[in-house]
DNA sequence: TATAATAATAGTAATGATTTCTATTTTAGG
DNA sequence: CCTAAAATAGAAATCATTACTATTATTATA
């Protein structure tokens, strides 16, 4: 029922090479390179696609647009309110998947987010 | 700086007393109760004055629509792909917060969200 | 209480990220 | 090779959110 398709592995490994947590628009701008008839829809339907599978996820900066992360290791996202920077911070497990299959839930993935200020916002008091 | 408003108080109020996860457009639905005039423009942008100073959380479901959280206690999100319903799951402590204080971030809240099937569409195997 | 300066609002228009649509192409399997 | 189902490109449409502006509310001060 879900065949394989060049544009859909372009954009995986555009997500998984990458550490900078990209843009619907910017992964389409990278996976361009390489396929360059891609269209941007087809890049979201395929962000879509690999989200719900649980290949990858996704994070609000809060500017609008989504980011998307090959990462799904258990980590946490540190998103500065004053520059919108994206900072990871690795840990051991995901308990929270643990919590939720606890419950009855099936989980495929899990986001972590903190909201604040970064080091370098909150010091020049912006 | 920061004047008081009614309006900002009642979306709120509104947020305080819901368990529902509501969208900006059933909050300002909510608040139109109170106050008939209250304009959509304002409900959001009292929305992203409230996430600022971290009084409320939101939380992006997939649809395209984010939802908003006036409790910000320690709490899991497990959200259903299929009927993208919102469970809570209250926890003792928000360890992100610390990992996040540790690295010299300034946290004014975090989000933890777990995205799967809920027990009632994986037993309907949707 | 009157006044002035600043902040917030209602209402509407504009934006732009994301989705939808359709004719065409690609994939998987016999 | 052939067929049916799935995926695509490209363009158009949607609609949640933001921006704009004239007006109103709030706060501080005299």
């Amino acid at each position: 029922m879900k065949n394989y398709s060049r544009q859909r592995e372009a954009v995986s490994n555009v997500l998984k090479a990458s550490k900078s947590h990209p843009s619907a628009a910017q992964v389409y701008n990278e996976v361009k390179k390489s396929l360059p008839n891609i269209s941007l829809g087809t890049v979201y339907r395929n962000l879509a696609d690999l989200q719900n599978s649980g290949e990858i996820i996704s994070v609000s900066v809060g500017d609008g647009t989504e980011r998307y992360d090959g990462d799904t290791s258990p980590h946490i996202h540190l998103i500065c309110r004053n520059c919108l920077s994206i900072t990871d911070v690795h840990l051991k497990d995901d308990f929270g998947i643990k919590f939720a299959t606890d419950c009855g839930f099936a989980p495929d993935s899990s986001v972590y987010t903190v909201y604040g200020l970064c080091k370098n916002c909150s010091e020049n008091n912006s």
